[in-house]
DNA sequence: ATTGTATATTTACACTGTAAATTAAAAACA
DNA sequence: TGTTTTTAATTTACAGTGTAAATATACAAT
């Protein structure tokens, strides 16, 4: 009732054409992908393809699905390479410098997931939800805690309207309007690396071209001075 | 020696290939746009097109062209809609805020030139240089102008290298460290909101559909908060 | 009227994604 | 073992794309 191997190799041949795409999206970008160039490569048929993907837009999907995977491995590790309580500050700042690392790393992949850069693709967001949020739950986590600890002044920032936030938030926006907040800036927080980091890497930074870490490090530093505010340690008592 | 007139009108059919791209891209999405199917919507047949655009890249730059006259336009106009000295805070502002008008008004000649939505096309930066300048002289100019009453911080600026801003910032940068220092800070304003405009314009702010404009507003005015400094009135004897 | 030139069409080619029919091969069952 | 069933691949075909080359047409200049 099955017929899982083949008299050559391949059989893992979902992962062969992931491989392939990717390789093609690093020559010639992502926009660029063509079913038949892959096969050729593969040295296959063009609509062998489909009997891994329904459509193109489904290889897509999938390549879309690993790049966050690999997103967020990395955000996750740099927040874990930080752990113990009283480095909150530091663990921010390594998910941050994480972030423009990986994608200076992998260019193709972070346009592919936060740029949109395929002809006709729509990304199925409840397909890629899971792994949308994993990839994000380091910075929301490091919220969270500086958040808990006081360290966050929530006063002026602007709270997403719950009835709007389909699914995307149910997760996270379960509690009350703390989490809403720490969501908020995380959003805020996204916004501002993303605006530096895509413009650095679709080459719109020209004047920066060999120092896009300063001005990056520089905005980090900025992020954490307008959100953070470190508690003013109770004076202990004079020894 | 020339044939300036034909039978039928048409006779700026440049402009009316242009005219009916946009309309193909304000439904289709600028990723789908066809010469073929201009040629259709036209009545002719798609090689005409050629004796106006060489290929299907130099009508995208015409269009890119166009775009940036239009943003620069509105940049402009909101400039110019708040004058006279004194009032530098509330020209920035206005800037800002017409920023983010034109990116909705115009989702995607936003995205045509700010992201990067055509498939294998690379934009000719030297032949798009003067209307790209043009766009964000108003800006630059207003930021020129808080520079040079006092009113920003350049400490701890990151300054771009001057051997590497090519062409680009020869304009501009034909001064001292003053106008880099100017150039720069554009540039980190510019990254933030292009980073959330472009966020909400690709519906990546899920939660946030119906405030935008709270958010936006809300990094207006950090940005100002983070680089504007009030200079210290001498204050006045009292009467 | 003839020539010259700009503008359009026709034709053709290589490329894309994908649907349908067909063949080949391996596994399951008799 | 032989037969059937299931799956994977190929072949073929179609509609779409950008664009190069050759061709026809209509106007302006001579």
């Amino acid at each position: 009732m099955a017929r899982p191997r083949k008299k050559e190799q391949l059989e893992n041949l979902a992962e062969v054409i992931k491989e392939a795409a990717w390789r093609q999206i690093g020559e010639s970008g992502a926009s660029s992908l063509s079913l038949r160039g892959i096969a050729r490569e593969l040295g296959i048929t063009a609509p062998a393809i489909y009997n891994y993907f329904p459509d193109r837009d489904a290889l897509v999907t999938a390549l879309i699905s690993d790049a966050y995977a690999s997103f967020g491995d990395r955000q996750i590790d740099a927040m874990n390479s930080i752990p113990g309580p009283g480095r909150e500050l530091d663990r921010m700042r390594a998910t941050g410098l994480a972030y423009r690392a990986w994608a200076l790393d992998h260019p193709h992949r972070y346009m592919l997931i936060f740029g949109n850069p395929v002809p006709g693709y729509v990304p199925p967001m409840q397909e890629l939800m899971p792994v949308m949020m994993r990839s994000i739950s380091a910075l929301t986590g490091v919220i969270g805690e500086l958040y808990a600890l006081g360290m966050i002044d929530p006063q002026g920032i602007p709270l997403p309207q719950v009835a709007n936030s389909q699914g995307c938030c149910d997760t996270m926006a379960g509690g009350g309007s703390d989490k809403l907040t720490a969501l908020s800036i995380a959003l805020l927080i996204w916004s501002r690396v993303h605006g530096l980091v895509s413009l650095e890497i679709t080459g719109k930074l020209p004047a920066f071209a060999n120092d896009g870490a300063a001005l990056y490090e520089f905005e980090l530093d900025a992020i954490a001075r307008q959100f953070i505010r470190v508690p003013q340690a109770a004076p202990d008592p004079a020894p």
